[in-house]
RNA sequence: GGCGGCAUAGCCAAGUGGUAAGGCAGGGGUCUGCAAAACCCUUACGCCCCGGUUCAAAUCCGGGUGCCGCCUCCA
């Protein structure tokens, strides 16, 4: 069957079908750099990366590619308001973009292409579009001309008859119709522009996408990704440019992510709701906040709060003090049981897990799996006997998740210091001498150094609890 | 007005025709020197409401209600 996906073009879920066999071309629309990116930017971020993981996983050569539109209104304003170079405020969050979604666990793309690094190319296609009849200079501006795209709205389901009724021109615009939209912008004073066979000016809200998706990725591109927001007009409006250039389909995929709610609000300034992950990672482990994004379906909507995270924390811990009690014990015992039934088992559980990923990339069910598997292993773990080799691969297949999905479910290998090891020590010989107070005394002291001690038929076991 | 999404236990969240996954929180128990971790039992006679189709519906159809979003920059 392999892997399905929702097409938001045909609006059903659709067996994949790369263009070129064992390989896949992937456009996720980027942010605009005006300032941190907040968790609504952060969903789209994370389930494309959980998503490019996971064709990897099932054995697609992936070629990702992200861009960052780094000039536009938003940040000419921010850049004023900052009283800071456009470029310079451009380049800082550009920084912090690594810098957040990284803590994420977000794997850069293969090209993060800029709006400024592509202007050539922006201009060639714009040139190209009046060329064919398709678009039109006027006053500076050039305008893509909506009508003369019949399939205009095949992506959101709108018509332009129904989308006449709400259009307006703004004051200063100089359309031929309401529903054309701009591909080119005259520069104002004093702001920031490229010379172009239309005089100074800057790209218009869309255009950059499609000139950049053709430059690095061709005609036709397998998956087109981005929040649910963007479908419409953005993504209309690139599939216009793209298509009236071409003549070729755009994408063979549109994915689109669901909002993230505060509180089943959408996130906006207005309501001054904003959560920048920025401040998120401060007061959790950022991993949580992966773990809890990947626990609902990417589609659907995602409501947020920190006492949710915290909820998902809870889980995750039981996933990663599972795997910590199989090092332990990995490290601690023999290999006394035949383990082939387990490593059949085990077998079973990769299954179950790719048929859920396969199924519209449900995160949410493939963590089932995880925990279902927590559960037996748990148990596995209580028999007096365990295999070395199951132990080994209880251990592997989770790494193998945690990197699709994203997740690092291992502490850091780690020494304990040499006094805290005499500590252990001590405990252990006050217990044999049934020295319980000594003993209790010691293993407070060390959980107040942040070191949990947890005493189990294979010896003493310790962890280091998170600081956050 | 046009387009779309959502509604499942205290909370989060799967499930899209076969008799309600999983996680968190709560309660009870087992194990333990005591803990911790873990395990076992327990928490929706019912999936927003009303009709209909069917041997069978949370799932399909019709009608309602509520919430959210897009149509303007927005992930």
């Amino acid at each position: 069957m392999g892997v399905q996906m929702y097409n938001t073009l045909t609006k059903q879920k659709e067996t994949f079908r790369p263009i070129e066999e064992g390989k896949v071309n992937m456009y996720v629309c980027g942010p605009t750099v005006y300032n941190y990116i907040h968790i609504g930017n952060a969903r789209p971020a994370v389930v494309f990366d959980m998503i490019r993981r996971y064709l990897i996983y099932r054995g697609y050569d992936v070629q990702y590619v992200t861009n960052f539109t780094d000039v536009d209104d938003k940040i000419i304003n921010a850049a004023q308001e900052a009283g800071e170079d456009v470029f310079a405020l451009a380049e800082k969050f550009i920084d912090k973009f690594f810098e957040d979604t990284s803590a994420l666990g977000v794997k850069r793309a293969d090209i993060h292409p800029r709006v400024t690094e592509t202007m050539d190319d922006i201009i060639a296609f714009i040139e190209a579009l009046i060329e064919k009849g398709y678009a039109y200079e006027s006053g500076g501006d050039v305008y893509f001309k909506t009508k003369s795209f019949p399939d205009y709205g095949k992506l959101s389901g709108q018509s332009t008859d129904d989308l006449q009724a709400g259009a307006r021109i703004e004051v200063g615009e100089q359309k031929q119709d309401p529903l054309d939209f701009s591909l080119w912008k005259r520069a104002k004073e004093d702001e920031v522009s490229w010379d172009s066979p239309w005089g100074y000016g800057r790209p218009g809200w869309h255009i950059e996408c499609s000139a950049m998706v053709k430059k690095y990725l061709g005609d036709t591109i397998d998956i087109h990704a981005g929040g649910q927001d963007l479908a419409f007009p953005h993504h209309e409006n690139e599939v216009a440019q793209s298509e009236a250039l071409t003549g070729q389909q755009m994408a063979n995929y549109w994915l689109h992510n669901g909002y993230i709610q505060i509180d089943n609000e959408k996130m906006s300034k207005s309501l001054g709701n904003f959560v920048l992950v920025n401040e998120l990672i401060r007061e959790h482990d950022p991993q949580v906040i992966r773990f809890f994004i990947l626990q609902a379906h990417y589609r659907h909507p995602l409501n947020f709060n920190s006492e949710l995270v915290e909820a998902s924390g809870a889980g995750l811990s039981r996933i990663r003090n599972f795997l910590e009690n199989v090092r332990h014990r990995h490290r601690t015992s023999a290999d006394f049981a035949d383990g082939t039934e387990w490593l059949k088992k085990i077998q079973t559980f990769k299954g179950r897990f790719i048929h859920e990923m396969d199924d519209d990339f449900n995160s949410a069910n493939a963590i089932t799996v995880l925990f279902d598997f927590v559960k037996e292993g748990n148990l596995y773990l209580q028999e007096p006997h365990t295999s070395k080799e199951v132990l080994q691969e209880v251990m592997n297949t989770f790494e193998e998740w945690g990197e699709v999905l994203g997740l690092s479910f291992f502490a850091e290998e780690e020494l304990l210091s040499e006094d805290i090891e005499d500590y252990i020590e001590q405990r252990v010989k006050a217990r044999e001498h049934k020295n319980f107070q000594e003993a209790d005394r010691i293993r407070d002291l060390l959980k107040e150094k942040g070191i949990v001690l947890e005493d189990t038929p294979q010896g003493t076991r310790w962890k280091r609890v998170s600081s956050l």
